[in-house]
DNA sequence: GTATTTGCAAAGAATTTGCAGTTAT
DNA sequence: ATAACTGCAAATTCTTTGCAAATAC
C-alpha cells in the first residue's frame, strides 16, 4: 500500500498537458509546486531525494526541459552559472531583485511595467513576446521604515531557502 | 619594429585601471573596442586571431574575466548558453530587444526607465546597482513607416554582424 | 502490449586552472 | 628583477545522451 497525498498544482498541469505520471515526475512536481524560491537543478534533486530515493539528477533535468517546453516551469539565469527554476504564473508577471552582496532573490511585481514594455515594444515595430528584468541592488541601511510598497499594495517577498546565486 | 596602431578606447581603460598591457590584452582591447555587437568569446577569439595569430581561447577568457571584473565589460546572457560581451557605457543605460524568430538583437535606450527602477529599488529598500532588461518580440509586418522613436530621438540601433543568438 | 521513461555512466559544451616558460614594468 | 601573463592540455562544472531495464496507460 502506497501512501499519496493530494495531487501537486504541477502535477495537475503535467497532466493536463497529457504527460505520462511516474513516481519520479509526481515528486518533482511536488517539489516544484512546494517550492517558493528559484531552485536550481541540484537543489531540486536535494529535496527531491528526501521524498524518494530512487531519482536520478538525469530525470530531474530531464524533468525540468520537458516543463519548460510545456510552458508550466521558466528558466531564470541569475548569474552563477546554473539555471534556476520557477513555476509559470499566469498574467501576474513578477521581477526579481538580486542583492548583491548575497545573492538573495527579492520579488515584486509591477504591473505598470509590464504595458510600458509592450508600448516600447510596439513602437520598435515588434510584437511582446515575454520580458526578463533583473535589478541588482544593496540593502539600505535599514530605517526602521513600514514595509516596501507601490502603489498603495505590500509588493515584496523575501526568499530564504537555498537561494542564493 | 613593431606598427602598433594608435590606442584603442578600451586599451586606455585598461590603462588607467593598471592593467598590464601585452600583446594579447592590447589585441582583444582592440577587438572589443571595435565591436559594436555582442560577441562571445568564441566570436571575440576568432576576431583576434585575425590580428595576431598567437593568441589562445584562455587568454581571451581570462582577459574578459578580468575586464568585467574591473567594469570595463558587461556580460550578457541571450540564451544560448554562452556568455556575450560588451562594453560598458557609462551612465548612458541601454537594453536589448531580441527578436525570438532570428535571434537578432535590436539595442535600444530609455533613460526615464532607469529612474524608473531607481525608484523600485528605493522603495524596495535598496540601493540601485544595477539591471538588466531583455525584451523579446516578434517582428510585426512592416507597414513602411518612420523609424522607431521614443521621446522624439531615434532610440534603436540594429545589429548584423555574427550576432546571432 | 507498447511507446515512454528511467538510471547509469559516458559524452559534450563552456569555462577554468596548473605549470613551465615568457614578458611588461 | 620579478610579479604578472601566456599557451597548452588537463580538469571542472553544468547539462545532455545512448542503451538496456522498468513502467504508465
Amino acid at each position: 500500500m502506497k501512501i499519496q497525498a493530494a495531487e501537486s498544482r504541477i502535477e495537475q498541469l503535467c497532466i493536463e498537458h497529457g504527460l505520462k505520471m511516474t513516481g519520479q515526475r509526481r515528486v518533482i512536481a511536488r517539489v516544484l509546486s512546494e517550492a517558493d524560491d528559484h531552485p536550481d537543478v541540484e537543489e531540486l534533486y536535494r529535496r527531491a531525494l528526501v521524498l524518494d530515493s530512487r531519482i536520478s539528477v538525469a530525470t530531474v533535468y530531464r524533468t525540468v526541459r520537458l516543463l519548460e517546453e510545456k510552458g508550466i516551469l521558466e528558466r531564470r539565469d541569475f548569474g552563477g552559472g546554473r539555471a534556476r527554476y520557477e513555476a509559470t504564473e499566469h498574467g501576474r508577471h513578477h521581477y526579481h531583485l538580486i542583492d548583491v552582496d548575497n545573492g538573495r532573490v527579492i520579488e515584486f511585481e509591477d504591473p505598470e511595467h509590464e504595458n510600458l514594455m509592450k508600448k516600447l515594444a510596439d513602437r520598435l515595430g515588434f510584437e511582446f513576446v515575454s520580458m526578463r528584468l533583473e535589478l541588482f541592488g544593496r540593502k539600505k541601511q535599514p530605517v526602521a521604515k513600514a514595509p516596501a510598497r507601490v502603489a498603495g499594495k505590500k509588493v515584496a517577498k523575501v526568499h530564504k531557502k537555498g537561494d542564493v546565486a
